[in-house]
DNA sequence: CGACTTTGACCGGCGC
DNA sequence: GCGCCGGTCAAAGTCG
């Protein structure tokens, strides 16, 4: 299994590569193609319905062109969007620096491949049918065990919708802003990691998180959020997120936050504002949003010039435009 | 002492 | 029905 999530997560089209630092614990952010994403979930114990159906209504990159999700109805839509997406990135950056197999309009093979990589793909039609079966029902996300006891037989319990995606990170829990606390840990099957369960802290917010370990590539984290913050971030947190994106005061270091830590954060909370709906530091993120969009426009973008400081250290790859003194 | 982690037990879903 | 597996619970332990 892990084999074929190597594979999807080497040979599919990411939307960026974000980070590119070598010094920085966290070296490479990969925000997942959407049809991507839905395979991975595949692996998570979800369903590609998850994705399908969940609350985002947008590409899970930095695109701001709208996500048909309510296009997709089965699997063969979801490859279909793959080809969409595979040809819209086809001239981007990948990882290994465009040395992969570039990916055609005819690659179908490739899409097939990682098809049949998802591995038990009739299975996986099971679960997207029980998942469509669950949508049907009008049901409370945070149903409790016991309310789960008390449900009619035949009734599932439904699934707040989920964000995963994969972080090349030393550290296993990355700090995004929120306190969570841990509530359980399993081994993996076939892994020699183990998948930690995290619940937030915040009273009544039902927010989730799962974190494990690629066993294939152990330096990757994969981080599955289940569920919507309805509370803002910490107070102390949000202040130096603010510090983090606040050009002005970019030059002092977070003496609360490491600076791969809070950008991670932030690049959550660009990626899923649904999630961080209540808490987006980001307020007027456009040209964050646009030079993640597209790098190639972003070296000619115009745009004031700034001391970027420490995340223009952290991320040089974002600050590529021309700042002559 | 409160917040958090650890870890074995438990539960429900699913396949056989 | 049984066993496997993922997810959760909760008591005990740890930490600051």
């Amino acid at each position: 299994m892990a084999d074929e999530l190597r594979d999807l997560y080497y040979h599919q089209p990411f939307q960026e590569d974000i980070l590119r630092h070598d010094s920085s614990m966290v070296q490479n952010i990969h925000m997942l193609d959407p049809s991507f994403m839905s395979y991975t979930n595949e692996y998570l114990q979800g369903s590609s319905s998850d994705y399908v159906n969940n609350s985002l209504g947008k590409p899970f990159g930095f695109s701001s062109a709208p996500f048909p999700f309510s296009s997709i109805k089965d699997d063969d839509d979801i490859i279909k969007q793959n080809h969409v997406d595979a040809n819209l990135n086809i001239n981007n950056d990948v990882v290994g620096g465009g040395s992969e197999t570039p990916v055609t309009p005819n690659s179908s093979i490739s899409n097939s491949s990682s098809n049949e990589a998802v591995g038990d793909h009739e299975d996986s039609n099971k679960k997207d049918k029980q998942v469509k079966d669950e949508i049907l029902e009008d049901g409370d996300e945070d149903a409790s065990k016991k309310d789960n006891k008390a449900k009619k037989k035949g009734e599932k319990k439904q699934r707040p919708p989920k964000f995963a995606f994969m972080t090349k990170s030393e550290v296993d829990h990355l700090e995004d802003g929120y306190r969570w606390r841990k509530y359980g840990q399993k081994a993996v099957k076939n892994s020699p990691y183990p998948r930690s369960y995290y619940r937030c802290t915040s009273q009544k917010c039902q927010v989730k998180k799962r974190v494990e370990r690629s066993y294939q590539d152990p330096s990757i984290v994969i981080t599955t959020y289940e569920g919507q913050h309805n509370h803002q971030l910490p107070s102390t947190l949000r202040g130096n997120v603010a510090r983090m994106l606040n050009p002005s005061m970019l030059t002092q270091p977070s003496p609360l936050m490491a600076p791969h830590a809070a950008f991670h954060q932030e690049l959550i909370m660009a990626q899923m504002p649904q999630f961080y709906g209540h808490a987006n530091a980001f307020g007027n993120s456009q040209m964050y949003h646009q030079n993640l969009t597209h790098p190639l426009h972003n070296q000619q973008m115009q745009l004031p010039p700034h001391d970027y400081g420490l995340l223009q250290d952290m991320v040089p790859s974002m600050f590529n435009l021309k700042q002559e003194p």
